[in-house]
DNA sequence: CTCCTTGCAAAGCCTTTGCACGCTG
DNA sequence: CAGCGTGCAAAGGCTTTGCAAGGAG
């Protein structure tokens, strides 16, 4: 049920090689259902295997993310978080108190997406938008 | 019509000296229209004036937000933008291929708002949603 | 065998911070 | 006159890059 495997074929179709470090880049994005820092994907890979750097990860990320396969969504605080582009859209909350970040229905995007065609020719790229704000608890928490 | 004196009275409200420098940057802010970096701030004041100096632009810039005078958008790429915060709500199509920022209608985020409130909970922060994609000529110069 | 990829370490970029001096209120 | 705010320079965090060695095709 993995994307892996499709995941690989692409890469080699466009004529990259494969090797054991893009495997297990690819195998951990494919296998996460939500989004990961290049640092955390470092570190879950790290686990288990140390033929590993952080510069080949950040590396393969670009490529990724150039290719089509996954895609970049900044959080903001200088927060870059990567996810597989297999999901669909995705709207994410990012609390600007606790950092949080929760995902939301994304169908709240599909007429935002149309419009803005419309309107202004523009291509909106909604794989993953974030929207800050405040979360529930925090907001709780406030009213104190 | 500069909103200029008012952000200064809401800065001696709060108890914060108004300094040359303080001035120069809520200037600078309330008269731009659109959005700017802390090097744009600080380099559009540093040519009618060398008493500044970019630390002194990011501490105003904190101390601006906090109020709540001014936001700051991330516009992904590590891009923070400011913005006096006294134009309502403001929707950003930020060109991922030319980096272009387009203001648009903000009249679609209402629904957003409302709709995430209810369902989640959550207040989004949407005065200067930022949302990536291609604008128009980068799609038109894609087709070659 | 070619040359794409990797690891390592250093460089870069933007932003933040420590400290002593200066200016606001 | 007290203490907040500034300039300067150094530190910080994350990401990118140069280079030589290594592995994929």
């Amino acid at each position: 049920m993995t994307h892996c495997s499709s995941f690989l074929d692409k890469l080699r179709q466009r004529g990259y090689r494969i090797t054991p470090q893009r495997e297990m880049i690819v195998d951990a994005i494919a296998h996460s259902d939500h989004h990961m820092t290049a640092e955390e994907i470092f570190s879950t890979i790290h686990m288990h295997s140390k033929a590993l750097n952080l510069a080949t990860v950040y590396r393969t990320l670009d490529l990724l993310v150039d290719v089509g396969l996954v895609s970049r969504a900044d959080l903001g605080n200088g927060r870059i978080m990567y996810t597989s582009d297999q999901h669909g859209l995705h709207l994410h909350l990012v609390c600007r108190q606790c950092g949080g970040v929760v995902g939301a229905d994304s169908s709240l995007l599909a007429s935002i997406e149309e419009q803005l065609h419309a309107s202004y020719g523009f291509t909106a790229d909604l794989h993953h938008l974030c929207i800050s704000g405040l979360c529930k608890s925090c907001q709780n928490h406030q009213k104190s």
